[in-house]
DNA sequence: GCCCGTTAGCAAAACGATTTGCAGAAGCAG
DNA sequence: CTGCTTCTGCAAATCGTTTTGCTAACGGGC
């Protein structure tokens, strides 16, 4: 019992395969009551054209990836949900309502050859500088769009993450707090959020007149890492009363150190991060972040991606961040 | 700049496609002086073979996909994070080092036409009785595996993730922390787990000597509806000091419940539910739960759908529920 | 010297759709 | 009756691979 093919159906029909592919597509005129003869037998012997035959001549496999080049500690985390799965979920519907199939390309070492399929066109979740799944795509001349824009390639479309904006909320946030010397935890990977972050941050330390205490971090050691460098920097300088994390696995970290220290939060030591994903929410006490509007983000990702693919380059910026304040930056507008 | 194809790439080596073919794919012994003449210059080129071609000849795309049709506020609940994307993340993953792909078939009003695009193989996610989705790939003669066996149909190949003893062991738990009288919140939907976890409350309440309090409910409506369906139940029989959810939402609505019944958890009302998702974790207090080790049964579930594809039937089961014992349930052994 | 097996390579036929060029029929105006 | 358009429908080319015959050359054993 094999799958019906089109000629299998022009024969049980008895018409050509063209009038067939006509009757389907309707690209030029078929006799009525031929086209509903040949609809009825499709339906009958469960005709559906093949996508793989479409695909070949049409050159579109109407499917679209989701990639990140993210460490997967970072990226999905020990609890497997983060900012990635999250963007993945928004962007499959996206996706769906447009009639195309998500991949998912899950941060992996081997992913250099990731590789049985070809994709119409791949979004790139934080891709750093020099990403090599930019190479990677581009010598494969797949369409590319970015969730972030990608450092020194403003020809790639992106949908703009505001990482700078996000940072100043923040960092302002924690001011306003009653925090005067706040230190930052930056990833050392050069992507596009770490890079405005760190000149937001810089920008804010000026204006305050404080000098910068800026530790960049290695994302993939994440958590330990930033407690152990949380607490050398606490150490060092007694007088820090605020952190702000770039990257939530340097949060939690930062938290661990202050329980270490004895350093009472929000009272003593406020803290601040970027992502409001479950870490934020499920750290005791849960962290202030923000809103970063994903499902938004990722939809604007998905509509530049077909303008890619259809030849028009375009760029998006994403909704404003909001700012979602908990116990760990002191007044808490979030009673869970 | 068009993408160059295999005749160019024979052309410019100066021998015919089919030697091409061979040298890549090893299937006819080729000069290795010419095999390495031709690789030199397909890299030089940069060449890759075309996988909408490959797939046309071959029957297979490379991509699976991982479709749930469980309403999207269960599936994905309003945090786009849950059991769907828990398992999908573990599934990429394994897809991936067996050199596929995985698309994300979300849950979605107009799945019935879902697709553009075809797959070798469709990994369900707990799919009711008579499921729509189980129709439509079976029409399209796509090979389905389950993660949950498909009720009346022992043969489509199935992780089965062991609802029944899931739920004997949280009862038992419940029974075990002081609860005499024990209410269960199931969902109306016939998956599987659902159907097993009602036949194990009812063996339960019959081994414990109690009449058996069951509310099935819609998935649909989740929280509000649990909401009000555990008000009505503690309101009708004070005497309930316990609650088992099968479905996370259910449990996010029971607590609700107590709170506006003024019934203090665990003291008063101890509460479970089966999915250890971001639901149990971040509930107010934090909800005992089971570990159902995802990442292993998605495994198992790529693994089942490779082996359904190349035409070998199988069956699977999950590893053992691990109880994650917290606050809802009284002892706490997770101080988060 | 003949036969047979191995090796290297080519041409052509799939795979299943879409699209283009062409041909016959029908309708209408001049 | 001729010339023109419009309507149907078919045959054949195309997309880029893989696979199947087939040929020719070479070498060794008898």
């Amino acid at each position: 019992m094999t799958k019906p093919t089109i000629s299998d159906l022009a024969r049980a029909a008895g018409v050509s395969v063209t009038t067939v592919s006509h009757a389907f597509s309707g690209r030029r005129p078929v006799e009525p009551e031929t086209r509903k003869r040949i609809q009825a037998l499709a339906d009958q012997m469960g005709y559906h054209p093949s996508h793989m035959a479409r695909a070949l001549r049409s050159g579109r496999t109407g499917v679209i990836a989701l990639a990140s080049s993210m460490p997967f500690a970072v990226a999905a985390g020990p609890s497997r949900l983060g900012f990635l799965m999250e963007i993945a979920a928004s962007a499959a519907m996206s996706a769906l309502t447009r009639d195309l199939a998500l991949c998912l390309i899950p941060p992996h070492p081997a992913a250099q050859s990731c590789g049985a399929t070809s994709f119409d066109g791949v979004i790139l979740v934080e891709p750093a500088r020099d990403d090599p799944l930019v190479a990677h795509f581009e010598r494969r001349k797949t369409p590319v769009v970015s969730i972030g824009t990608v450092p020194d390639r403003p020809d790639i479309p992106a949908v703009d993450i505001r990482s700078g904006e996000t940072t100043a909320l923040l960092l302002d946030h924690l001011a306003r707090q009653g925090s005067s010397r706040i230190a930052a935890l930056i990833g050392s990977t050069p992507r596009t959020s770490q890079i405005e972050a760190e000149a937001a941050y810089l920008d804010f330390a000026k204006a305050q007149g404080h000098p910068p205490i800026l530790v960049r971090l290695d994302e993939a050691e994440g958590e330990d890492l930033a407690c152990r460098e949380t607490r050398r920097l606490i150490q060092a300088d007694p007088r820090i009363d605020g952190i702000y994390a770039a990257i939530d696995a340097f949060a939690s970290g930062a938290v661990r150190a202050a329980h270490d220290l004895g350093r009472a939060m929000p009272d003593r030591l406020r803290l601040a991060t970027r992502y409001d994903g479950l870490r934020a929410k499920l750290s005791v006490p849960p962290l202030t972040a923000v809103d970063l509007h994903l499902p938004a983000t990722a939809e604007r990702a998905v509509q530049l991606l077909l303008d890619r693919i259809g030849g028009r380059n375009g760029q998006a910026v994403a909704d404003p961040p909001d700012l979602v304040a908990r116990q760990s930056s002191g007044r808490s507008s979030d009673r869970s």
